[in-house]
DNA sequence: TCTGGGGTCCTAGGACCC
DNA sequence: TCTGGGGTCCTAGGACCC
């Protein structure tokens, strides 16, 4: 697609592209006998429904049901459930993201499924067809529908894709005052992008029901009664743009968290999931070319059991910052011995990796460095070798070609019952057959 | 029986300093 | 009896997002 950058500035407008029910559309890209067919796409573990076509959501399934509650539904009204299959949808979401870079010259992608983009060089005439013209090629290329709202700040144009997909329309441009003020009217407060349940109940309080409402309000008063954030909010209904852009930030944290198809008691076990766990922060770290000093680890009871809740919660800090996944099981073994009390029932694990930094630095001396013997001092300079090694051999040949040992040897602690789709565009041995 | 995972931002309040 | 005050920094936890 081919749009003239003029020089002259227009009045910025924002376009928010989002893939309809994105995990479900990635699905039927390469099964089409899902289409027009109630589609459910459960979470890690197949605890509960993270998608839903279109067809699932008239049954009546919400967000975030856990899989007991509509198992009810799959038969009578043949539901396809589905294990979800990241490795697909990221892989989709990079290409439909490729995509949109070459069509806007400014593009923020805010997640797997979503990004914004700033049409400062389109004058508002032209929205309509850049658009059409957008929702055709991801549609042609990738196979993925979308939804565009357009409007003169992010918040609105949010409110612009809500309503569109509402409306059952590929795109919902708001361009005069006429048009937001209709839109904010019909549009309730609690379903404005930033409002949540808890700021729903205070905003009612304060007689405040639609974005309509709010719109109303001085964002002075926005600033008294609901903090920063709500000035911020009134501003944007009011097509006052405040919400910054975030060029090229540097990820702050990350974490790896798993709930167990079954529970677990013992110090091995837990100390076996957490290895596992840190194996993958070592990874992720790697691949963002990152470094952490320090990481917390917890492992907590069922919360929706009736017996009481306990979470251990345990940190270490690292002499020097790290992305050595033996480093990291190392740390994570220290950790966890604070919070592990015996005697309780697992049901969820995790660890969270803070204070990132750049993999460069690594390369800077500490301050007080430690001793090391000749051994010692070959053996660090072969570390960062070894990780990669490791890592290309599995990501060749399969997750978990090498492991390390503490992660133990069986572990049924997460397989999925339900199936897996072929990660058809990032495996070799699961590319689709045509006949 | 069965209730996700991975992030960011903001604020209140404690610790600490002078 | 009356036990400073103003500032910064850090952190835990809440709220929110997809």
């Amino acid at each position: 697609m081919s749009s003239t950058i003029c020089e002259t500035k227009h009045p910025a407008f924002f376009a928010l592209i989002d893939g309809n029910n994105f995990f479900v559309s990635c699905e039927r890209v390469f099964n089409p006998s899902l289409n027009n067919k109630p589609v459910v796409v459960l979470s890690h573990n197949d605890g509960c429904a993270i998608a839903r076509s279109n067809e699932a959501k008239q049954l009546g399934i919400p967000m975030g049901a856990p899989l007991h509650t509509f198992s009810h539904l799959i038969k009578p009204h043949c539901i396809a459930i589905l294990s979800s299959n990241f490795e697909l949808y990221t892989d989709l979401s990079r290409r439909m993201m490729c995509i949109l870079k070459t069509c806007a010259p400014d593009i923020e992608i805010y997640s797997i499924d979503e990004a914004f983009l700033t049409l400062s060089y389109l004058s508002a005439t032209e929205h309509n067809v850049f658009a059409t013209r957008i929702y055709d090629t991801i549609l042609k290329h990738i196979g993925i529908p979308t939804t565009i709202g357009i409007a003169p700040t992010k918040t609105l144009a949010k409110i612009a894709n809500r309503q569109a997909k509402h409306l059952s329309k590929i795109h919902l441009i708001l361009n005069t005052e006429n048009l937001i003020n209709q839109t904010l009217r019909t549009t309730n407060v609690g379903d404005v992008w930033g409002v949540g349940k808890a700021l729903t109940h205070t905003l009612r309080c304060l007689g405040v029901y639609t974005s309509y409402d709010l719109a109303q309000k001085k964002p002075m008063w926005a600033r008294q009664h609901l903090s920063i954030m709500g000035e911020r909010l009134v501003r944007e209904l009011q097509s006052i743009p405040c919400i910054p852009r975030h060029i090229n930030k540097q990820q702050k944290s990350i974490q790896i968290t798993r709930s167990l198809r079954r529970n677990v008691t013992t110090f091995n076990e837990l100390s076996q999931l957490l290895s596992a766990h840190a194996t993958r922060l070592g990874e992720k770290l790697r691949q963002a070319k990152l470094t952490t000093s320090e990481i917390t680890i917890f492992c907590q009871t069922n919360r929706f059991s009736k017996t009481p809740h306990y979470k251990g919660e345990g940190s270490f800090t690292f002499t020097e910052p790290t992305n050595d996944t033996q480093t990291l099981i190392k740390g994570t073994m220290h950790a966890l011995i604070h919070a592990f009390l015996d005697g309780h029932s697992y049901h969820s694990t995790g660890i969270h990796a803070l204070n990132l930094t750049d993999e460069g630095m690594l390369k800077q001396k500490a301050l007080f460095p430690s001793q090391l013997s000749q051994n010692q001092t070959a053996r660090k300079k072969c570390i960062p070798h070894i990780n990669s090694a490791i890592d290309t051999l599995n990501k060749r040949l399969g997750k978990n070609t090498i492991f390390w040992a503490s992660s133990g040897i069986q572990n049924d602690t997460h397989k999925p019952a339900h199936s897996r789709s072929p990660r058809y565009t990032t495996n070799w041995h699961e590319l689709a057959i045509v006949r």
